[in-house]
DNA sequence: CGTTCACTTGACCCCACTCAATCCTAGTGG
DNA sequence: CCACTAGGATTGAGTGGGGTCAAGTGAACG
């Protein structure tokens, strides 16, 4: 129930559409008419999979389309000069990605299912299509792709706080997000590792490790390896205003 | 000649047009048809000038459209709780600014020029109209502002550099769009100041003014004020690579 | 049951921040 | 034309947050 995901992967795959997924509201089509919605959804190849490591695509492979997690969770990388790893974002279940393509129409940057993981698929030819016979879809997806901007400025603003802040905010926003998308928003599981959280957020993975420890010392939030239970919403909260 | 302001202020309005504007290749119309931008040129507000100091739009304030700088340059600045100002991104002539308020048609940044600005301006109703008449054009603007996503994934890398490597890779960075845009790539003058170039790098003002001097010493550039000639170009650019 | 990899914890150190003093430079008014 | 001023820029001294390195612990998986 808590997983988006429900059967539909056998028979009547046409009883699966973006009119009744239960992201609707959430995924692409928000915002949209329902008219207009029938005719994304024709569009939409469902049902892609992808194990826990596998990626979703490349960097340097071509633009293929706009994607929609619909359960499971990924990373979005890219890569320096020498071949290091930098996260540059994650994505739940009912987000977008592949935006990191769009303008060259080659992907800079590489996604990673970091657990299995269901998502849509709208082809990226299909997008010229809805952009003429669709025009609410291309200033949803210019919405959308706006949307990371303003996403980007938080995190530039993290950069400016110690480390203990970036923690305890990046805590929140997943916390927050999944609230948005149904999920409960004291307990979740962090499907990143913490050499991941670190490399998102710019600090050593052994400062994560310490700082949670902090956290749960200060009874804000308890962690069973990756299970996390948020104890005192408020106080965590106080690093923002800090 | 180096500015691409040049009369028609005055009597002939309509004879400066996107189609014979200097910028045509560089702003909104690149890689529109020839014969959309005739459209698009219609749409547009030409000759918005502001002093240095002055406001292009405020945060908070609701979003007017999409703005391309022809001449001058400015900061695009947001604040956090405690109001203190973080440097987005400078905005350099030929360059789009505005994205910042398409998501949520309220802007979450404030556009302020650095020097004397001379910048045209897409009304957002338009932009609807335009989506509509010339699918191009939405298209156009949405690689446009998922080039912004690709600057930004740029910018991260920077935050792992050290302080070294930001002003370096800053300079190569300032240099290397004022050369697309037909300006001086070796010599020129940085518009902002060592607190604005210390925000946005994330760093202190002090650092960026002691390695400003190192970097001189190195003979790699030379500064008076604000006028910054690259003598070095490769030596720099080495910071890239290390 | 052993191997591996993620995570934790500790010790040490360095880069860049902060604070403070001084030096420039552009702008203003006499 | 010069003196004065204010804000930017520079330079120095001292310090601490978080990085690195290294060792130890735990948990998952074949």
């Amino acid at each position: 129930m808590i997983n988006s995901t429900t059967s539909n992967s056998s028979t009547t795959e046409t009883a699966v559409t973006c009119t009744n997924c239960n992201l609707d509201n959430l995924c692409i089509p928000k915002g949209l008419p329902r008219s207009e919605i029938g005719e994304l959804a024709l569009l939409v190849n469902r049902n892609n999979i992808r194990q826990k490591g596998e990626a979703i695509y490349h960097t340097g492979s071509p633009f293929r389309g706009i994607i929609a997690l619909r359960s499971g969770s990924a990373k979005l990388l890219s890569f320096d000069q020498n071949g290091n790893e930098l996260v540059v974002d994650f994505i739940l279940p009912g987000e977008l990605l592949g935006f990191d393509g769009l303008s060259s129409q080659t992907h800079n940057c590489t996604a990673i299912a970091l657990e299995t993981v269901n998502y849509c698929h709208l082809p990226a030819y299909k997008i010229e299509i809805l952009a003429i016979n669709t025009p609410g879809l291309s200033q949803v997806l210019l919405q959308r792709s706006c949307n990371q901007f303003d996403a980007q400025v938080q995190k530039m603003m993290l950069n400016r706080r110690s480390a203990e802040e970036r923690v305890a905010c990046f805590i929140l926003h997943i916390s927050d997000r999944l609230r948005i998308r149904g999920y409960s928003e004291l307990e979740f599981r962090l499907s990143m590792s913490r050499e991941e959280i670190g490399n998102y957020l710019g600090i050593a993975h052994e400062t994560v490790s310490r700082i949670i420890h902090l956290l749960q010392a200060r009874k804000l939030i308890t962690v069973k390896s990756k299970q996390l239970k948020i104890l005192n919403k408020k106080e965590l909260f106080s690093f923002h205003t800090t």
